[in-house]
DNA sequence: CGGCGATGCGTACACTCGTACACATGGGAT
DNA sequence: ATCCCATGTGTACGAGTGTACGCATCGCCG
């Protein structure tokens, strides 16, 4: 499956619809958009990926591997006896002191598996592998419990403009993980 | 602001856009869309709304209400005796029983407010009406926790495609509620 | 009763989109 | 050396879109 003339002409085009994405939002994604951010030509983006859905599947993968490597990172995920939810507060925390964009980028991503059957799959592996990297400090129904409590506290922030609140997520957080 | 020949005819393309919202996406709405399901002219739709997003401000806000009277119609939510955690669960039950087609749709009115601004004041009237309701049985705080955990618990099952599962959600809320 | 403005209707225009397709190029297999 | 085909490029077409605008219709107010 070697490229030959440009080999990473392929991850071009997946970071450009990512900025896409980010800039316009997906209404925005069209292959022409992608085609003029990643400077390449029309027909360069349709042969890569023959549908739109194809390319949007790509860029949420990768976005899913921006965000596992930012848990992954966090060292006290694997610590028995660091605070489980604390460090989970003190991760959403960082995630959007990093600037709201990036979330709302995606969690755009994200969401567009609710009328993209063809997303949903990528979305599961993302809750799977997730609540599985949790399943180490806790039974695996409240990994996922966790991890929904997560969503539904970044939903709130990000849906009504408000801001997030470290203090409030740690003790509901703490609640579940008991 | 009386309307003369056809008094309904604004709530009338109202209804149109919540169907071909639920039966082709918000990708799907146009004016063109919304004037063939609602059987009226083209010039109609853009006289009434200037723009798709107030069709989508109105679409929203009426779907609220539509949810807003089935947790309205729970009398239990009122009884300081009933059991909070069960009666939430048993309520989310009920929804998703209504079909995924409804759930999907009016989630997806509710996640349009991420990337359209103009909709984020009528995504946080419902949750704050909403945890006020709940506020009659719990702490603000608590109350709003447990929006968010519903939130998580309800996209989990949409965007993975999974099932709902009520007994675990009866106790991951009790977890919250105390 | 007369006209004015709100409401409704039909059409046309400029634009973007996905898709298809014909052609160019050069790496690697034979 | 030669040929095949994956890769890359440019263009054209038809469908669909938002928007604007002129005209029709009729309730209300003076």
């Amino acid at each position: 499956m070697a490229r030959r003339y440009d080999p990473e002409r392929r991850d071009r085009i997946i970071d450009a619809a990512i900025r896409v994405v980010g800039s316009k939002g997906i209404a925005g994604l069209s292959h022409r958009s992608v085609a003029a951010e990643a400077d390449v030509p029309l027909g360069s983006t349709t042969y890569h990926f023959a549908s739109l859905d194809e390319l949007l599947i790509a860029a949420l993968r990768r976005s899913n591997e921006n965000f596992a490597e930012v848990m992954r990172e966090s060292g006290a995920l694997a610590d028995p006896a660091a605070d489980l939810a604390g460090e989970l507060a003190r991760l959403l925390g960082e995630y959007f002191a990093g600037g709201r964009g990036r979330a709302e980028l995606e969690y755009e991503l994200y969401l567009a598996a609710l009328r993209r059957p063809a997303l949903r799959p990528v979305a599961a592996e993302w809750t799977d592998s997730t609540a599985e990297l949790l399943s180490r400090r806790t039974d695996p129904a409240t990994a996922r419990a966790l991890i929904a409590l997560m969503d539904g506290i970044c939903l709130q922030v990000l849906l009504t403009g408000g801001e997030y609140d470290e203090a409030y997520a740690r003790e509901m957080l703490r609640r579940i993980a008991g």
